[in-house]
DNA sequence: ATCTTGACCTAAT
DNA sequence: CATTAGGCCAAGA
């Protein structure tokens, strides 16, 4: 079989930021804590924004610890990612969700509800 | 093979 | 209270 690096930390990026619900936001700290050891919140941002060009993945219900949408440059252009959010019911300012504790959605919800 | 950078976070000074 | 340092893992040059 193949060796890869570690594919598995694409696959829980991936699947946790699939599971945010509408209208929801989280950090990559917490999914980052979510995986524990073997990952970083660095890694998560990074996989994220491979997953946001492919598509797949609503990386613009990610942001930072701050609530601020740190990744907003790499959503090609303008205030694509504000938008996305803007359009989910979510209000951003100055690049910064509002609300963002209330909104925030933690991962580990996930393993608690399985 | 090594060095640098990267959508970060926590802790210490 | 603000700034610096360290950790973490991976990809690009």
């Amino acid at each position: 079989m193949k060796k890869k690096t570690s594919p598995n930390i694409y696959e829980i990026i991936y699947d946790i930021t699939r599971q945010i619900p509408f209208g929801r936001v989280t950090s990559f700290g917490a999914i980052a804590r979510c995986i524990g050891t073997g990952a970083s919140a660095r890694m998560v941002g990074w996989a994220l924004g491979v997953s946001q060009q492919l598509g797949d993945v609503p990386a613009h219900r990610v942001v930072n610890r701050n609530g601020l949408l740190t990744g907003k440059h790499h959503f090609g252009a303008n205030q694509e990612m504000q938008h996305l959010l803007e359009k989910e019911g979510i209000e951003v300012k100055n690049d910064q969700i509002v609300d963002f504790e209330t909104l925030f959605w933690d991962p580990l919800s996930l393993l608690e509800g399985e």
